[in-house]
DNA sequence: CGAATGTTTGAGGATGCTCAAGGGATGTGG
DNA sequence: CCACATCCCTTGAGCATCCTCAAACATTCG
């Protein structure tokens, strides 16, 4: 996450932008790392293709996130990076970025810092899937993509699901049915309000209390 | 994950090691961030408390490997880093990392990598929990840890497992119970053998295919 | 040596998956 | 513009995996 006028920063010394439709990929896994990116609207999905062919999303990507981090180390992506409406994306050659955080002062420092979030994020993530039920895991999804959208200045109460049921149980290792069957009940406690793809969130308080760490009971 | 000469070099640049008993703390969550840790021998685990006061595991270290990078963008580690056995780790003061990686080449670059390993293991890790029943995890968990040894020129087909079954379970979203009919398990087909937490490795590639994405059947 | 911690095994039960089916929305070609 | 295919979402019923609870034994440690 970068705040607007980073980013607006970074365009300044990268101006290369891209607008991708739905469906279409900013990159396939295979393809030759040379550059991260900068959503700067719309909304992608990060997934690898396992050995029988199943998708397996490792991430969702919002206006001001940075999308790529994680093929610095290697010279081609590990994963796709598809849209999920449509798009727009900066593109930021990491060779020159490489350069100019060596003479930019701070430069470097947010680049680690973005990187250190994605770590911490990441480890978060791990601890909903290993410790929490289906109920937890999809309340603190719901309230993650809250945070997100309210960091942005967008509504935290209010936004659009823009990817699909199936999607969100992919990500949460969940079956479509039990997402379903999740929003669904959700809606009948109170919690939430669903109208097709549009959430709204009814009881922040009650949907951080689930979504907070386990009591199980 | 550093090369041994990598480490060396960082050696040479920042001299400070320090002993840890198992059971010790590298840092507690909440300590004042200032310097990441690389491990020179021993194991460590990393955790966090959640609300209801339970130990949530979110990574095991090992010698070559680097602790603290979640840290980097905040003030305070987010998490605890325990001496799974007696350990010996070097400590690298991270202002004095980040000033030096602007003025000796490669060195920036090494940072950026390590962290974006990190970045993509976890996205392993995660699938690994969303995706897997309980033995796919647990040999896995395994095939992974025999890798990392293998890397540091250790045996990749026997080595002790320094933690408990208990933090084994933890960490892969598992009842401790599971995890003891697991190894029961895996031993009776002829994968694994185990005596106490010292595992032997005795079909690499069954193990192998086991931990491979699921095939369900 | 007693206490705490770690490991194993068994029995029962709950959570969430699989399978099945139907309806709604979207898109494409005739 | 309609027919048809495809994708998405929902709901129900049965079942499997893995958790919980319980108990016994081993090991470590003060």
């Amino acid at each position: 996450m970068l705040a607007e006028s980073e980013i607006e920063h970074l365009e300044n010394i990268v101006q290369r932008k891209k607008i991708l439709k739905k469906g279409e990929f900013l990159y396939h896994a295979g393809d030759h790392f040379e550059a991260i990116h900068a959503i700067r609207s719309g909304s992608l999905k990060s997934y690898t293709i396992s050995s029988d062919g199943t998708e397996q999303i490792t991430g969702f990507h919002l206006p001001g996130e940075i999308v790529g981090l994680n093929a610095i180390s290697h010279s081609t992506y590990p994963s796709f990076a598809k849209a999920l409406e449509t798009s727009l994306v900066c593109t930021i050659p990491f060779d020159k970025l490489e350069t100019l955080s060596r003479d930019i002062p701070g430069l470097q420092k947010q680049i680690f810092h973005v990187m250190s979030n994605e770590i911490r994020d990441e480890q978060n993530l791990m601890m909903l899937l290993s410790k929490k039920n289906a109920d937890e895991r999809f309340a603190a999804f719901i309230m993650n993509l809250s945070a997100r959208y309210g960091r942005r200045g967008l509504s935290s109460k209010e936004f659009q699901l823009t990817m699909t049921r199936s999607d969100i149980g992919n990500y949460l290792g969940l079956a479509v049915e039990t997402v379903s069957r999740l929003v669904t009940r959700l809606q009948g406690n109170g919690l939430i309000g669903i109208q097709d793809r549009y959430i709204q969130i009814t009881d922040m308080d009650g949907l951080s209390a689930l979504a907070g760490t386990s009591c199980h009971h």
